[in-house]
DNA sequence: GAAATATATTTGCATATTACAACTGTTGTG
DNA sequence: CACAACAGTTGTAATATGCAAATATATTTC
């Protein structure tokens, strides 16, 4: 049958995909000063405005240990800030300074422009398919997380 | 206009897609005993065959200090091999071994799985529609690489 | 109320990745 | 033959990564 052809063909576009991205990605860190995994973890404290150590290492898939190590590197840059949450102790919640902001809010316009530019470049009567395609492929993917 | 709202909506859902396919590879990778680095080198290599370390360190957007000291690594695992080019020995020529080409097929036989799952589970009459919008999409982010 | 348990985070340790700069060896050119 | 260019390596240093153990705090149990 064809749709092995198709899935695989499929894999390979999904491949050239994250490539792109992740050379998206290395030039946009290269412009802020920071690494790649201090850019992501920016990113995720800069979106959701207050965060603890144990959500940001889950949104980001890494261990705690790691995460703490990170977001230390982030404060001695001063770009995040840790506060111990008044409530519970035991919680740190992290927070970005200024010069976080001034970086954060940088990459987020910079990113939005360049989407922008990449959906602009999108014939308009192909548009509403491809966003829908996307979506399709989205559900795909969370419906076969690795059940190995 | 609502091309701003649509290409934020683009940008996000190109961020979860990332999101899930770096939890995709870091289950893949935990199963071969070697790191991500040294997973998207042996594939490559793979690919490839027979590959220069200049030509891998590009493929992988890599300086070659990096890629030299991520294919001593599978080296020394007897994952890949390096021999001279005994026609220009600046050059060396990297190649799985054995036991390197065992992981690789491992990591082609469960990926391929992986995305004819993925395939198969998009609506039969919605298929040539998602292939068709990430060929869009593809030479769209092409189209407009970083000029910042 | 004290002890045990659970939770959040940090730190020691070890390995790998990353890139810059400098270096070594080889090939091509004038 | 000397010099330039190319391919790859190595020294150095910073960062990332996770395991295991540790610390501090909160909750639960008796």
């Amino acid at each position: 049958m064809n749709n092995t052809k198709d899935s695989r063909q499929l894999r390979e576009m999904m491949r050239l995909l994250e490539r792109k991205l992740g050379i998206l990605e290395e030039s946009e860190v290269a412009c802020c000063g920071i690494t790649m995994a201090q850019c992501h973890a920016l990113v995720e404290v800069g979106r959701a405005k207050n965060i603890s150590l144990n959500e940001l290492a889950e949104l980001l898939n890494l261990k705690n240990s790691t995460m703490s190590r990170t977001v230390n590197n982030l404060v001695n840059s001063e770009l995040v800030k840790r506060d111990i949450d008044p409530q519970d102790r035991r919680y740190i919640t992290i927070s970005l300074t200024e010069s976080g902001t001034k970086i954060y809010e940088g990459i987020e316009e910079s990113m939005n422009l360049y989407y922008k530019r990449v959906y602009d470049w999108i014939p308009e009567d192909k548009r509403g398919q491809v966003m829908e395609s996307l979506q399709i492929l989205l559900e795909a993917i969370s419906k076969n997380e690795c059940c190995k």
